[in-house]
RNA sequence: GGCCCGGUAGUUCAGCUGGUUAGAACGCUAGCCUGUCACGCUAGAGGUCGACGGUUCGAGCCCGUUCCGGGUCGCCA
């Protein structure tokens, strides 16, 4: 092994052209591969920006031939010589009209073999990379979506900055409120028995720096919420959180389509056409099925409600009867794709989300077959037919119950099922805005009506008389913006009227105590005069992924988690001594398994 | 917690109806090779078939349990 002592890095390895032919230069990196031809040996040296060719042949110096004889695949190199063209170039890479002509060579560590090869597109299982992520964050994709991710950022600061944006920092141990998703705790030795927890939002503190004054605040938030996994959820993530004062929908709006403008172009260069589409959440919903709408492909939603009333088939009756509603989606096309099998398939997941069963209509050349045409009159079939624009080719699922909500959300999983088995091309973005979200739902276990949103968002003004008389006509100022399907951000206007406020808390179930106890600093800060203000949070990792087309968040989060929370590569979470537990004041109840 | 998919050399995979000593490619090691760039050629090493238990004369293959990884539902105010 030797030291870099007396060497200076010239220039990247991915930098080298032919107008530096002639220059002496010194290169740092891995071994990507070395080729050994007998009396003549080539290095590919790699960096983060790229390879360049180390090149021994009969006039280098034996010392120096043999050491690169011995170098094997990730040795760290350093290495001095001249810049030379090619007298065969490699035109697949950028630096493939020269070479570097060797004359010092440092092996300034060498390494073991490594479990897999660092390369692009490895096949490699995830788990393996991840067990030794340091080795498959050296790929060259790796690389990439981390340095996209930096510029994303970079380009969020630059834009939030030159909007009068101020970026405070909010403390990561804070007060537990277990409202919405739950906390991961942080034991206090001082006060044992009490607990921080990890913020699953800056909500509340950005909300006071508006009371305090700094009307437009933003961070890059580290958030953490101990929720299960999925190929878009992280237990910890990062937030692009804003707030802003004296401001209503349309101020919050136009920030955030100002940022995806600009961080578009910064990051990618692309264009995006403003003002960002818009629909509400009823119109979401249903054409959609869905409030994160993937609108690149079409397959909307049709209600063939007035089409069945009355018919003979006793689901689709007896659903309507009750008050509930018969819609379809029609897979264009998808009937050579979708065979009988492939439908009980959809049956099946239709079931597995709640549905009681799945009608459908097969057109064929051969003809139609439908589970359900023969319970229809020729005309209510026809009408069917006709409200969901079927043609020869096609195949139309119908989801029938006496709960709308529930179809609505069925075929809005099914619309996206099917799009995946037929590889439907998505085209554009998906970028929009989905506004005027229900302040409630109702939760049919508790049967009670529940906050769609944390208990600071304001309603609409008009809604307000409505929401001790009839909860269901009360609709919120707030607003999501999705990106291909994905929620990508959520904010709100917040309550500033402290009675408003008890009153929403009371709405929700909250006691005057229990509201004073949890929240009461807010509250507190808010009698002392609190600008309008409102904000958004947009997840900074669902927006690195969907710009890089990535699969999921594990490849645009440099350590991320797998599905049982662990991280493969260090092991956490781990058992912890005794002593640190005693400290904490904490006892182990004996675990099963 | 539910459902679905997967686990065989370091890596990616094949392995028939349960049947002799579990194969291939890449990688690795050694030798040869003066223009390679996925160098080439020759030889070699490398396996707890995720684990445990069961069925069987015999299990990589069948059954049960379990561990690990992925997707999804619940959950994520």
């Amino acid at each position: 092994m030797e030291t870099i002592q007396g060497m200076k890095r010239t220039r990247y390895c991915g930098e080298f052209r032919r107008e530096h032919a002639g220059e002496t230069v010194t290169v740092f990196g891995w071994a990507q591969r070395q080729r050994d031809l007998g009396q003549l040996i080539f290095i590919d040296l790699r960096d983060r920006t790229g390879i360049v060719q180390l090149a021994f042949d009969d006039s280098t110096d034996r010392e120096v031939f043999d050491k690169a004889f011995a170098v094997r695949s990730e040795y760290v190199l350093a290495a001095t010589g001249e810049v030379r063209v090619r007298s065969s170039v490699n035109s697949d890479i950028p630096t493939g009209e020269v070479e570097i002509a060797v004359t010092e060579l440092r092996i300034l560590n060498k390494a073991e073999t490594p479990p897999f090869e660092i390369t692009e597109n490895s096949t490699t299982a995830e788990a393996t990379r991840l067990k030794y992520r340091y080795l498959d964050l050296r790929r060259p994709d790796l690389q990439r979506n981390l340095l996209m991710r930096h510029r994303i950022a970079k380009a969020t600061r630059d834009y939030f900055d030159s909007q009068g944006f101020v970026e405070l920092e909010t403390p990561m141990l804070i007060r537990s409120t277990p409202e919405g998703a739950r906390d991961f705790l942080v034991p206090s030795r001082v006060h044992k028995g009490e607990f921080y927890a990890l913020p699953q939002s800056p909500q509340l503190y950005k909300q006071l720096s508006m009371v305090a004054g700094f009307d437009r605040y933003f961070q890059l938030a580290r958030c953490f919420r101990d929720e299960d996994l999925r190929a878009d959820r992280q237990p910890e993530f990062t937030q692009i959180d804003l707030e802003m004062s004296f401001v209503d929908v349309e101020d919050v709006l136009a920030i955030g389509e100002g940022f995806m403008r600009h961080v578009f172009k910064e990051a990618l260069g692309r264009d995006i056409e403003l003002p960002l589409p818009r629909l509400t959440y009823n119109e979401a919903m249903d054409r959609y099925g869905s409030d994160k709408p993937d609108i690149r492909f079409g397959m909307e939603l049709c209600d063939i409600s007035d089409a069945v009333r009355g018919c003979g088939f006793g689901v689709f009756a007896g659903a309507l009867e009750a008050g509930g509603t018969v819609r379809a989606i029609n897979a264009k096309g998808a009937a050579a794709t979708l065979s009988r099998k492939e439908i009980d398939k959809l049956t099946e997941h239709a079931r597995g989300i709640g549905a009681k069963g799945l009608a459908w209509i097969r057109w064929t050349p051969d003809g139609v077959t439908s589970s359900f045409g023969k319970f229809l009159t020729e005309d209510e079939f026809a009408a069917v037919l006709k409200a969901t624009d079927a043609e020869q080719g096609d195949v139309v699922l119908v989801v029938a119950d006496t709960k709308k909500s529930l179809v609505l959300s069925v075929l809005g999983a099914l619309r996206l099922e099917v799009a995946n088995r037929l590889n439907i091309e998505r085209k554009g973005l998906g970028l929009l805005w989905i506004t005027e979200f229900p302040f409630f739902e109702w939760d049919p276990d508790s049967e009670t009506w529940v906050a769609m949103h944390h208990p600071f968002t304001s309603p609409l003004d008009e809604c307000i008389p409505y929401l001790d008389s009839d909860p269901s006509r009360v609709y919120a100022k707030a607003y999501d913006l999705v990106l291909g399907g994905i929620e990508l951000a959520s904010g709100s206007i917040r309550i500033t009227d402290p009675e408003l406020q008890q009153k929403m808390f009371r709405a929700l179930g909250l006691s005057d105590e229990e509201s004073q106890t949890k929240f009461g600093f807010l509250t507190d800060a808010f009698r002392y005069g609190a600008p309008p203000h409102g904000g958004m949070a947009l997840g900074l990792d669902r927006l690195v992924m969907q710009m890089l087309g990535a699969p999921t968040l594990r490849d645009v989060v440099a350590y991320p988690k797998v599905q049982n929370m662990t991280e493969l590569m260090t092991q956490c979470p781990s058992e912890v001594d005794s002593d640190q537990l005693t400290d904490l004041g904490i006892t182990l109840l004996p675990q099963d398994k």
